[in-house]
RNA sequence: GGGGGUAUAGCUCAGCUGGGAGAGCAUCUGCCUUACAAGCAGAGGGUCAUAGGUUCGAGCCCUAUUGUCCCCACCA
């Protein structure tokens, strides 16, 4: 580190230090009856997925918090792994099958299931390295994958338990059906985008009175399917319909006017038409009036024909259909079109049959698939569900209690309101890569035998013919289990699980609350009766600069690889941080990471200062110290404090602030200007002790920025004299008694504040630097201001200090400053007009006694004397003094002019 | 239809438990002062959305209003 280049280069030491850290186990966390455990659990991102902006954050913070702990002293575990992402992944495999002309049918699930996982085996890896890039300081050897053996295990113990339990069952109910990935979706797997649709008037005769009903519907084609027409009991416009019969268009079908509450009398026209094959509250109209439910849409979004009715006729024969599978209706003419062509054509004809009154414009949100917004088909579906009710409850519970915190706090309410109205959970998925429902059909008798492996025969008949469930497990399924499910549950004994369960602090953005939070709770409340973590830190996402989501679609994604690559992986980590508070969004700006950048930059060129300075091999810090080393020592032990309570707040964005600051603004354009006066000076040993200082104030601050900026802070500990090993080992800086010192650090703030009024006046009086001017300092405390002459002459272009107590006779040609406790005056003649100087202290004064008279109004107000604490009015006091001492220089000042 | 976030300097945002408003960028001025021009020293710029309230004291707490963003909800 010798000849150090000007500029840090991140890009030649991080992947070199990853290197480092690796290979020595550094990341390594193992159950220590010695210390306390810190647990994350990284939320896994999809296994062929690529870094983004949102792993980014995400796993900054967790970062930022395993490090923090870890050289706190706990045995801190950050267990790293990837999730299967089910859908997401098998699209994208049938994507590729398609360019090459393959369907899933073609392959078969074998040959499928071998294509997807060598698809796991080539991507699988790509994210983890990114990961890597970033920092990431988690255990690689404890990695997981959500289908790998240990997680699978898991999935069906529970699985299998809840369903001796009866909290899962399979029955034919209403999901969310996706026509383009062809499985049914969970509800929080439904996104609602507002869309530009139609309200269509439709007339339905009544058979026995002839008179024609409108009904408004936004989904015409669903009418095939209709199986009532409801009106609402009290609504005395259809009184007398109670009982009769509506003839359905087109089809010329009978059917049953029946009285629901579920027809509002307030909308439309007060008739609503009932598909209970195709709609949800519609399948419920259809459970309290037994109607018969007629599906008449695929499940591939086509119109339902001959060939699906003749299925579903061999399916009832053959005795082992449910009792409650939906019919199937034989569309004629329609059928095979797309649901989209049939809309089209139903309108058609029903245009021509003078049935179509009227279409109105609308405005509606519109059901869509999360992964591929396809708009979502409401269907009777049989599929596997988890009764929510019992789980939820602990849940609810749980956190009402505060047995699980989130943070911010306001992510209670928005969890709270998702898990008491959470219904069923969807669970199944007709997909292939995935978790395989463990559960198998007696072909003979049609008894469901679920078990955790292939069972011979059949528990109820003993047959053999058994035929597997072919449908997998929503992901979220396996992912809920997550945190226990890495650490070896259901082994309730293995020492992982033992030591780091439940773990310690849960890091996700708030768009998976629903999804994956709520999840895990009742999921770890229910199986290993504990909360799985008991903190929940919210952050927000990062959106382009000018505030909108990142999006492929957009094109205005920011790569993250690129960043580090430009910039370096610390300046990404700690922007993402700095200045941002939990549970807020945050927009990604360019300047902003420069500036970071150039706060690394700003450290680099620091601890290269030092070094070329450096001649003292071990750090320790001297017996005797001056004014501001006090200073520095005591501001860096209040930074300690502060900083350490902030990050166990979660305020990870004020801590960062203040260690920025603390680095460049004391340390940098205080400290170590200062020291300059001592390493070009000819006393040796006050130079090793401003050495010693120096290096101490450095790799403590390096220490609390660690976390932060892990690279940097490593690479420049490693150049500096240290103890052996590396700085993230170290234990991170605890306040320390003997090295505070609040009386010096006011004494150094009234000489500072002293050089800034001299720097001020020179600054607005225009004196280049060259020009050096004598300075006198008139004071009553002049063994203060005496330690301060060589600050002035190298931070305040003073060539040489008086400090004296008497007044100057004749300030005649000087430009005079006042301070609190000083006096100072410089002769510039030259530059100096009495006019305009005695114009310049006027105004000087006018604000010195406004801010006096603000300070009385305080004092003279009995109210706030008697109510506001002792601590606020000693300051105020102290202040009123200061404002005195100045308005009296001042005065003098102005006189003597 | 419910719920929540947010509103602070020209721009992007901090402001921790209420005690005389901060940063970065941008602008202006002067400096290549031997760690750093990715830098140094200074300056200008804010009735902290509006109206009430609580308090000795409000950017912060309460109420209402407005703008904006998001989430949830079966609206045919």
């Amino acid at each position: 580190m010798n000849e150090l280049p000007k500029t840090y280069n991140p890009s030649d030491t991080e992947s070199k230090i990853y290197q480092q850290w690796e290979n020595d186990g550094c990341f390594r966390a193992e159950p220590d009856s010695k210390k306390k455990p810190y647990s994350i659990a990284m939320p896994p991102p999809n296994v062929t997925g690529q870094l983004h902006m949102g792993h980014a954050v995400d796993n900054t913070w967790q970062d930022i918090l395993i490090r923090f702990k870890r050289m706190q002293g706990y045995s801190a575990l950050w267990i790293p792994g990837t999730d299967h992402a089910a859908i997401a992944t098998e699209a994208k495999i049938v994507e590729q099958m398609r360019s090459e002309g393959l369907t899933k049918e073609d392959l078969g699930r074998d040959k499928f299931m071998e294509r997807a996982w060598a698809w796991k085996e080539k991507f699988g890896n790509r994210i983890v390295t990114q990961l890597r890039t970033l920092g990431s300081s988690c255990d690689w050897q404890r990695e997981h994958f959500t289908m790998d053996e240990q997680c699978s295990n898991a999935v069906l113990e529970v699985f299998t338990k809840l369903y001796e339990q009866k909290k899962i069952y399979r029955g034919n109910r209403m999901v969310n059906w996706c026509p383009k990935c062809c499985t049914s979706i969970s509800d929080a797997e439904v996104e609602y985008e507002e869309q530009n649709g139609h309200f269509w008037h439709i007339l339905y005769k009544v058979k026995e009175t002839g008179e024609f009903l409108e009904i408004a519907t936004t989904r015409p084609e669903t009418m095939l399917g209709d199986t009532a027409v409801a009106i609402n009991a009290e609504d005395e416009r259809y009184k007398h319909l109670h009982g009769c019969h509506a003839i359905l268009p087109l089809i010329n079908k009978e059917i049953p006017i029946v009285c629901d509450e579920h027809a509002d009398m307030e909308k439309g026209t007060g008739v609503v038409k009932i598909t209970p094959a195709h709609d949800p509250n519609d399948f419920e109209v259809g459970l309290r009036h037994n109607l018969p439910m007629v599906r008449c849409f695929t499940y591939d979004g086509h119109m339902t024909g001959a060939d699906d009715v003749k299925a579903y006729n061999e399916l009832m024969a053959s005795g082992h259909a449910a009792e409650d599978e939906p019919e199937v209706l034989d569309c004629g003419k329609y059928a095979g079109m797309t649901t989209s062509e049939a809309r089209k054509a139903v309108l058609a004809d029903l245009t021509e049959l003078g049935q179509l009154k009227e279409t109105e414009d609308l405005k509606h949100d519109v059901g869509t698939c999360y992964r591929c917004h396809t708009t979502i088909e409401p269907m009777i579906s049989k599929q596997w569900f988890v009764r929510m009710k019992s789980l939820a409850e602990p849940a609810v519970q749980a956190v009402l209690d505060g047995e699980i915190k989130f943070v911010p706090e306001r992510f209670t309410k928005i969890y709270l309101n998702w898990m008491k109205n959470t219904r069923d959970w969807c669970i199944s998925r007709q997909l292939w890569w995935g978790h395989r429902i463990p559960a198998w059909y007696c072909d003979d008798c049609g008894e469901t035998n679920v078990a955790k492996t292939a069972p011979c025969k059949c528990q109820k008949c003993g047959s053999t013919n058994l035929t597997q469930d072919p449908d997998t497990l929503d992901t979220w399924f396996s992912s809920a289990l997550w945190p226990f499910s890495i650490l070896g549950w259901p082994d309730e004994n293995s020492e992982d699980y033992k030591y780091f369960y439940p773990t310690s602090t849960l890091v996700t953005g708030y768009d998976i609350i629903g999804f994956w939070v709520s999840r895990m709770i009742f999921s770890g409340l229910a199986y290993t009766g504990k909360a799985p973590f008991n903190t929940v830190v919210i952050h927000g996402i990062v959106r382009d600069s000018q505030g909108r989501k990142m999006s492929k679609s957009l094109g205005n994604g920011i790569d993250p690889l690129e960043i580090i690559d430009k910039y370096g992986a610390d300046a990404l980590r700690f922007m993402l941080v700095q200045g941002s508070s939990p549970g807020n969004d945050m927009r990604f700006i360019e300047e902003k990471i420069v500036n970071i950048r150039n706060f690394t930059n700003k450290i680099w060129n620091a601890s290269r200062f030092l070094l070329m300075n450096m001649t003292i091999d071990k750090v320790e810090l001297p017996e005797n110290l001056f004014i501001e080393d006090k200073w520095i020592l005591s501001k860096l032990n209040n930074l300690i404090k502060e900083v350490t309570y902030n990050m166990e707040q979660f305020d990870m964005g004020v801590a960062a602030q203040k260690i920025y600051d603390f680095i460049w603004y004391s340390f940098c354009d205080w400290y170590i200007e200062l020291s300059k006066i001592y390493l070009n000076g000819s006393d040796e040993k006050r130079k090793k002790d401003v050495e010693n200082i120096l290096c101490y104030v450095l790799t403590e601050s390096l220490k609390l920025l660690h976390p932060f900026m892990p690279f940097i802070t490593e690479e420049i500990y490693q150049a500096l004299p240290h103890e052996k090993g590396y700085i993230m080992n170290q234990s991170f800086p605890v306040y320390k008694d003997e090295l505070s010192f609040p009386e010096d650090e006011k004494t150094m703030e009234k000489i500072m504040d002293s050089i800034k009024a001299v720097r001020e006046n020179r600054s607005e009086l225009k004196v280049p630097n060259s020009k050096k001017a004598h300075i006198t300092i008139v004071t009553a405390v002049p063994e203060m201001y005496s330690q301060a002459k060589d600050f002035l002459i190298r931070l305040a272009g003073a060539s040489s200090v008086d400090v004296v107590t008497d007044d100057l006779k004749d300030t005649q040609g000087m430009v005079s400053i006042a301070t609190a406790d000083a006096k100072i005056y410089m002769p510039l003649a030259e530059l100096v007009e009495v006019d305009k100087e005695k114009e310049r202290i006027k105004k000087e004064l006018q604000k010195a006694e406004k801010d006096l008279e603000f300070l009385l109004n305080k004092l003279n107000n009995e109210k706030f004397m008697s109510k506001a604490p002792q601590k606020v009015i000693d300051d105020i006091r102290s202040k009123e003094q200061k404002a005195r001492a100045l308005i009296q220089n001042l005065t003098d000042m102005y006189n003597s002019l």
